[in-house]
DNA sequence: TTTGTATTTGATCGATTGATCAAGTTAAAA
DNA sequence: TTTTAACTTGATCAATCGATCAAATACAAA
């Protein structure tokens, strides 16, 4: 019984990731959705709720496209090493003329937002924290590989290697020099390696 | 001839400055502002103008702050290097409680605004560049005095101390892990050190 | 004390915000 | 084919946005 819907949610939430990740959350008005996901008022929020419920449901998704590009390049690469390095230079450098923003949008949402939208900055949160539980996973591998010295700890790396990615991200952003950030991803494992 | 301003344009910059430190460009609104300062929109534009010139303004006062939080630190440190380890500190742990937030306010710039304010951008990018140029001319005097060793780059060494600030300060936002951030600041220079 | 002007005040501007809703449309189920 | 409920549409809501302005006020200069 009853109609279906016309739309695709998962373009539509993939188009709103999209603008929300350029213009962030205050930055961006309902009516901006509504345009570039072509929905009307009605449809928009019997679809979603509210602007804040969309917005989460894109960071999900950032973050699931994020899990995908890593998965990708350990599919493809040798070593595990080698993924985590072409990780971080496609997501830092490579995708950089192909995605609305140089910097990630869970960090971009964790500096703008306060506790008046916490459900948003607390799901960032979890979500880069899930990022970081994957790279601890990797690392453990390698290390079971000898791709890293006995003595590494795998969490602190993982979590070195994540201050690295927002350093180096927010460094682009402001300095635009590929070529400082492109040698300091390779040197990010150079004390680790085995 | 005339009546006179009955506010301290100086305190008035830094309660914005505060205001917009916490909540950004857009989640600040002019009456947010104009209720912190106690100036009525009259006043609030015969003295600044709009809000995107008021903003500019509080960048620079933050900007400034920060040049006399790192003179502070070079005035009662011994040497270079603590200085600068005392700056970093000071600006990441210390002062956290203290501050409307964990973030440095250019970058919680650079990362909300996009072209559309590309003057706020502009304005934030120049001001870390000559924070980092102060981080250059710093690590010079040190290596005068023979804290770094002889093969270090200041230009390059200076890039990765910015890198390692925006990075930190981004990861004790989203993780609160005061015990590994201040590790890592300890670890800075480890590999520079004479 | 008077004059002239900078400042302050509160009302208000038009535009935009996030969100609601009734009416119209559509297609699956009966 | 008819029924029925989900979906779509466009108008519209109250609130808030950044900003303007005329009138009232206050103070330095004459």
């Amino acid at each position: 019984m009853a109609n279906t819907a016309k739309y695709d949610r998962e373009q539509v939430v993939d188009k709103a990731m999209l603008l929300f990740w350029e213009k962030g959350f205050h930055g961006t008005s309902t009516r901006d959705l509504q345009r570039t996901i072509n929905l009307r008022p009605g449809s928009f929020y019997a679809a979603f709720g509210s602007k804040e419920q969309l917005f989460k449901e894109a960071l999900n998704r950032y973050s699931q496209q994020g899990r995908d590009l890593l998965q990708l390049n350990v599919a493809k690469s040798k070593s595990i090493l080698g993924a985590v390095e072409g990780f971080i230079k496609a997501l830092v450098l490579d995708q950089r003329d192909h995605v609305p923003s140089d910097m990630c949008m869970l960090v971009k949402t964790i500096a703008e937002l306060t506790d008046e939208q916490s459900e948003l900055v607390n799901e960032s949160k979890v979500l880069l924290q899930s990022m970081e539980s994957s790279m601890v996973d990797l690392l453990a591998q390698a290390k079971l590989r000898d791709e890293l010295k006995s003595d590494v700890d795998c969490e602190i790396l993982a979590k070195k290697v994540i201050v690295q990615m927002m350093g180096l991200r927010t460094y682009l952003r402001s300095s635009n020099n590929e070529k400082l950030v492109e040698m300091l991803i390779l040197e990010i494992f150079d004390s680790s390696r085995q």
